[in-house]
DNA sequence: TCGGGGTATTAGACCGCTCTAACACCGGTG
DNA sequence: CACCGGTGTTAGAGCGGTCTAATACCCCGA
């Protein structure tokens, strides 16, 4: 398998799985707009603070990322090499959903394991079964090599106006109960809901599907979108 | 990804690729009969004797492998962890091919990668997607948990007799390129060839197909099968 | 202004994988 | 019998990942 990686290999950095899922969460991350500090990413890679900072000063004496004011941010050569992580991970999640029949809950984990085995050719191979997809089952959009990439989140369900139509356009992953609660509910990409009513602190209530459903903050958190004004309802 | 390998932990052994390479190799060799010696393993493994010495030491110290006279067998705890890597390996060899569409020359070396990475919920949602193979595209039987597990290897078609049939059972997947051209050919499991003439240290002479093939030793040593004994045809 | 809580880094340690170089052993041959 | 080639192991080193414990830093509040 290490013929896999060494073909990845450049600018003398080892792409180990701890840091390609280092490059990918700093992605990620600084593409919705948070700061990426130390103990963030440590939080999300699962690893202690300094197991972060030592592989951080690797990857910035590698020139794959910028450290100033102790924030992380990817330099553009950085920033590469994350989107082919990142592309790797989003094409393997669409493939678990539409070829394996994975639940979307179930791919993440199974993802990240296998982002880091799977070869540029087999890669290929599951673009071209899947017809070049463009976005992944939680509506993620899928880098592709040569494009300019957008990661373009949008606005939080939790931040929605109460009153307006809201459509779903991303459901974050990382919570693999949280997301199988909202793919229950029907609260997937593409789905169009009205902001009903929101309690201070208290759920949020939504209606779809001819239902009122009440939804918590940990969980509006995750569904972003964009806000639908249409005139005609008012 | 720690987390998938960290269920298969075990007697204090972390799972990492290059062990469980290691055991499948070992399971593989001795299945066939040869016998496991550290520069034997280290060709195969593709590292230095002295990376193997070491391995050997550390699987031995958790009562993996036993050591006798510089030659290394499994323990039954072993080869139980062995099959269970052999089984991911063909296991993903036949849904590479069924169901990815790559050849079977290609898969081995993605099979290795991957064999690593995929959780035990995924290896089970691919046996149900192929209905529970027993064997992959090159013969080889897939273990099932729970199974008495038999490699079989039959003759090498380099041994056959002149003059009898000979039905293919199993092809040697190591080498792509030699795989490659023998799936060309057409020498793939299930197929029944005549035995014409072995010249000296020359190529085998066999009739498939209709057609006359002559097949150097190093391809009719990679082919393995039964000899077929049909009294109609003397 | 001093102290405390949070954050970041450094120090020190261990594990596993890998290498080269050196050494040990064993068998055959001159 | 002594040497030589093959094989196997040990020694020593480096890298990457990981941890805990200790240290440095910074800001804010008493």
């Amino acid at each position: 398998m290490e013929d896999l990686r060494s073909s990845r290999a450049c600018c003398g950095l080892v792409p180990t799985a701890p840091t390609e899922d280092a490059l990918r969460t700093i992605f990620v991350l600084t593409g919705r707009g948070d700061e990426v500090s130390t103990s963030v990413l440590a939080r999300h890679l699962g690893v202690s603070p300094p197991t972060v900072s030592i592989m951080l000063k690797r990857l910035a004496e590698h020139g794959l990322v910028e450290r100033t004011d102790h924030r992380a941010t990817l330099t553009p050569h950085g920033a590469g090499h994350a989107r082919h992580v990142v592309r790797r991970h989003r094409l393997l999640e669409t493939f678990l959903v539409r070829v394996v029949g994975l639940a979307p809950h179930e791919v993440h984990d199974e993802a990240d394991a296998l982002e880091h085995a799977v070869s540029d050719r087999l890669l290929d191979r599951i673009d071209a079964l899947l017809d070049r997809p463009t976005h992944d089952p939680h509506g993620d959009p899928i880098p592709r090599s040569g494009d300019a990439h957008v990661e373009g989140w949008g606005t939080r369900l939790a931040d929605a106006a109460v009153g307006g139509e809201f459509r779903v356009e991303r459901v974050q992953d990382w919570d693999a109960a949280a997301l199988a609660h909202l793919d229950d509910l029907g609260v997937v990409p593409g789905l169009t809901l009205v902001v009903l009513e929101r309690g201070p602190g208290g759920p949020l209530w939504v209606r779809f599907d001819g239902r009122d459903h009440a939804l918590g903050e940990s969980l509006t958190r995750l569904v972003h979108g964009r806000e639908v004004h249409v005139d005609v309802l008012a």
